[in-house]
DNA sequence: CGCCTTTGACCGGCGC
DNA sequence: GCGCCGGTCAAAGGCG
């Protein structure tokens, strides 16, 4: 589990634990054996009400409280993570719909929401980019899918190689 | 024709 | 109540 590639620089264990979840988890076909599988984190999940956020490579996590008056409202598993990339659409072998875009306060760039088309499966992710850094791109997903990949994973590898050489040359 | 974006409207929660 | 804010809907249009 520590052969991920400075992508997140960390030398936190939860990082680990983290990340061997991830992996433990393995919804992508095939690790691969590559080196890239470290840096394969969408399947990435936190348990309930845990927010898992990356900034800088550093390791940060915030507890949500959703779970008011409602007791229904229990929000699914969320995971957030960011990467340094040129492209916005960090595609992970998924098929998505855009269902909207909204400005952020603070934030000059959209925020655009995105849910997996696969029938009966409501996982959902938002992408956007920083301002602070424009070179970021901070990208959330909630929920699972609790289905195969529907298309090729080669055009997400392509990716992962553009933002590891991205990453390396920082 | 099927699937996808775009985009303003709409909605619920929250603070004042 | 009212307005803001973040999130979602859905009509219209684009594109292969």
């Amino acid at each position: 589990m520590e052969n991920h590639h400075g992508f997140f620089t960390a030398g936190s264990s939860a990082l680990s634990a983290t990340a061997a979840a991830a992996l433990e988890y393995g919804g992508f076909h095939g690790g691969k054996g590559d080196g890239l599988s470290g840096l394969i984190m969408e399947q990435m999940r936190a348990p309930d009400n845990l927010n898992v956020i990356f900034q800088n490579g550093s390791f940060v996590h915030e507890t949500k409280m959703e779970t008011k008056k409602g007791e229904k409202k229990i929000r699914n598993p969320r995971f957030a993570f960011q990467t340094r990339s040129q492209v916005d659409i960090l595609d992970d072998g998924y098929r998505w719909r855009k269902y909207g875009q909204k400005a952020v306060k603070n934030n000059k760039f959209p925020r655009s929401y995105y849910r997996c088309t696969h029938q009966g499966c409501s996982v959902k992710k938002q992408i956007q980019r920083l301002t602070k850094d424009e070179g970021i791109v901070m990208t959330t997903y909630e929920g699972m899918h609790s289905h195969p990949i529907q298309k090729s994973n080669d055009n997400f590898e392509h990716i992962l190689n553009q933002m590891q050489i991205y990453t390396n040359s920082f």
